[in-house]
DNA sequence: TTGCAATTCAAACACTTGTATGAAACTATC
DNA sequence: GATAGTTTCATACAAGTGTTTGAATTGCAA
């Protein structure tokens, strides 16, 4: 395999391309040029432009993905296989919204890629997060173990709804930021987890009346 | 303009294959196809591609703006200029999750280019949806006459995740079907509605003392 | 050094795309 | 029924795309 030089070559410069002009108007000509290799060197290492931007975001979301196992089953294990369900939502949203928020001049080229990859969601990076489905059953499966009174309904909304609004503020930050007049800091990443943490918690537990817990105050009132 | 039958086949052949097939893989020669004119009706009738998916993507879309600003004027002027908040945010999301969710065989062609258009954000549609921000700002003003407790900031983010759970829950059915395996019953549209309306809810008055105001349970136990 | 495989390179290929052209057909008005 | 304006049509254009090719070069082992 020699020295790699090429091959990573590419990898950086399509990164960097399309983290900065997303995938639309990036072809393989202007990777090439930046990487200052070969065009035929592309599919030579890569086989074709869509493998290569699918082990792109593989290489990304392999990452966040085990950052996520990490902070839960951390969580777990010190709750004796059960884990309070914030601890839950903050292991799902917290690697994302960390890996693509915070204050855009010391964004990583590796969060604007995945700030791109789900705003424009071109077919290769489609047919990967398809496969995401065993990965979410493993949150699934410890919100319901933290949550036994809840419906399996219920637990798969809470998820859906967890998901919704981390992915929605990365993807809608730029709108959020005009909208509010700059009012809502995203570059405050942590005061954001906390905010989708303590929603997601409310969707989750709310509404039941066994448990007679009291709704928790947003989590930014409580420090 | 003679009949306009041309310019509507147009029309309703790029709504059908887009819907279908989505953005990427339609060509304006399939849809003069699929419409039985000549292929240079696109730019004699539109001036280009982009500025016919534009059209598509407006004429929906104020149909949807038209409707959820009814409703909110309805409910604010029926409360004298102050709505409760759930009302506010059920003519937000309403009208967009009615017009994209239901039972699958029967949605609209119009639903499904919606869906798409929510999916794939190609650049003539994004450039629309950036000129939406007045539009969200009158529900934003509404917000605030129905809390006026509430900061500025908060109101904000709690706009930001309505839209964030109705918009994703959209994208994402076909994935939230999958991984509930068929348990979250995204066909029941109302449903789904006051799902979104409850938990936005909860984030928009949890954690303030003053009012003292109980978190409503769940809508669907208080049918 | 020789031989062999891996890599790089320039060039071309094959194809699709949206758009433009200019003549033909049509429509309505006078 | 001639005329002017609109609409349709077949066809060509120009440009850009990812991919392939086959020769040249390189690097390494025997």
């Amino acid at each position: 395999m020699a020295s790699d030089h090429t091959r990573s070559a590419i990898l950086a410069a399509a990164e960097r391309l399309y983290a900065d002009r997303g995938f639309g108007d990036v072809t393989l000509r202007d990777i090439v040029a930046e990487a200052g290799v070969n065009l035929a060197a592309v599919n030579y290492h890569f086989g074709s432009k869509d493998e290569l931007i699918a082990e792109l975001f593989v290489t990304r979301s392999i990452a966040t993905n085990r950052e996520r196992l990490r902070e839960l089953k951390a969580a777990e294990e010190q709750g004796g296989g059960r884990a309070p369900i914030e601890v839950i939502l903050r292991a799902l949203v917290g690697p994302t919204l960390r890996g693509c928020l915070g204050p855009e001049n010391q964004r990583s080229t590796a969060a604007r890629f995945m700030i791109r990859a789900s705003i424009e969601s071109v077919p290769p990076i489609r047919r990967i997060k398809n496969r995401e489905i065993d990965h979410l059953r493993k949150f699934a499966g410890a919100m319901r173990r933290s949550l036994p009174d809840r419906s399996e309904v219920d637990i798969y909304w809470g998820l859906n709804f967890a998901l919704a609004m981390a992915h929605h503020t990365i993807r809608e930050s730029e709108r959020l930021t005009k909208l509010s007049e700059g009012k809502c800091d995203l570059d405050d990443v942590e005061d954001v987890v906390e905010r989708v943490v303590s929603v997601a918690t409310m969707a989750l537990t709310a509404g039941r009346t066994e448990s007679k817990a009291p709704v928790r105050a947003l989590a930014r009132d409580a420090r």
